[in-house]
DNA sequence: CTGCGCGCGAGACGTGACGTCTTGTCGGCG
DNA sequence: CGCCGACAAGACGTCACGTCTCGCGCGCAG
């Protein structure tokens, strides 16, 4: 009854955040993966709203601390396995340059549209919009590994644009990308309206009609 | 013990939707206008996520069977609050008609950008956001009540401007509604940059672009 | 005027998920 | 070989859920 590990809690654990993290190293791949796994397709299911942690740990056939241990959130889980699941990076690995802005916009869009249209793209990544929306900090994640990689695809195709003499020189490449985005997550989240072709490709040209040189 | 009011259930109540209704002329004005009140304080103080039908029974001084017999949710309670309780329709009731689009455009952008930094209006608009996101039931609800009223005002300031040939005879009145409404909820709701009138005139400036004669 | 129906405030109730804590197992490192 | 820590399993107290059961009081019907 003496020699209790001692509730003493020497300090924090040194170096950083506050929370004193377990070692990684001793970490168990497979049940990560199987969490990972279990959340995507319970998410699926359910929806988020009816997502919970015992049930991803049910089915992943671990314990529950085991997620508690590694994770502060089941956003945060989700946000994981969606990112190592395959849905890469909201539009492809990398915007096409084929020289024809407007053709290269109208197929990435086309293509990011018919990928929100997958139940199994659309439920964890509306899943994470909506953690986002309550969450400043999971948002600056969820933005930093998933939604400014997207974006900074666009703005790297404008640019090669722009020194190409296809639009302004004066242009906010960054704000361009907005009015490309914007508009279709807009509809998306909230379901305004569909996310068909007839609306991607409307919206590029709509944004390019305001990007040409003036002359 | 006998003559029980009757487990039997006669119909439903015979006209519609499923749910039998109370009788709506004996409900008690002074309850329903504290559940509202009461809803819209607490948003603002702990979040939605953190938002109980209990809290907002307890802080109305009422009991929970009197929300749970006139609203089917608490996002349903919000919504209800926040149409009655002074939030318009985002942008204001009308858009100016100055006969300067720019100008007119800018002004409204702005008052909206305020708008959104008060957080009285932001709370229960980003709770209402967040639940429609997840339940399309109330999405549509919430487009019908408080999102397509505003589009339609800028779709007619828009349609007013293109009768005045400012604009070109060919563009999509709602499409362009919402690349000035798109980048700004994007914005808003993901948190993905400040709401200021640098950025709200920016957007009407490139939007305008586009849209403008081409001779 | 009296009785009854029903919305009301209050709160008890069973359920399910929360996040923490406890127990015993197992594998790797010293 | 013995210890340490992550692990699976699940018990635990808490909280909000949504339903329910009480009386109360108000307005309409008789």
């Amino acid at each position: 009854m003496s020699q209790r590990p001692g509730p003493e809690q020497p300090e924090d654990g040194g170096t950083a955040a506050g929370r004193r993290q377990p070692d990684p190293t001793r970490r168990n791949a497979r049940s990560r993966a199987a969490i990972l796994m279990a959340s995507l397709q319970l998410v699926g299911e359910v929806g988020y709203a009816r997502l919970t942690i015992e049930a991803i740990a049910a089915r992943a056939g671990v314990g529950k601390q085991t997620i508690y241990r590694w994770w502060p959130s089941k956003a945060a889980v989700l946000l994981d396995a969606f990112t190592e699941g395959g849905g890469e990076g909201g539009p492809e690995a990398a915007v096409p340059d084929t020289g024809d802005l407007a053709a290269d916009l109208r197929a990435v869009l086309r293509a990011t549209a018919d990928e929100f249209s997958d139940p199994a793209f659309e439920a964890p990544y509306r899943a994470l919009a909506v953690a986002g929306a309550q969450d400043a900090e999971l948002a600056r994640e969820f933005d930093a590994r998933l939604t400014d990689v997207g974006t900074e695809l666009y703005v790297a195709r404008l640019r090669s644009a722009r020194d190409a003499g296809q639009i302004r020189g004066d242009v906010d490449l960054r704000l361009a990308a907005d009015m490309l985005t914007g508009p279709f997550f807009q509809r998306w989240l909230a379901r305004r309206g569909p996310l068909d072709h007839a609306f991607t490709d409307a919206l590029v040209d709509a944004v390019l009609a305001g990007l040409r040189p003036r002359d």
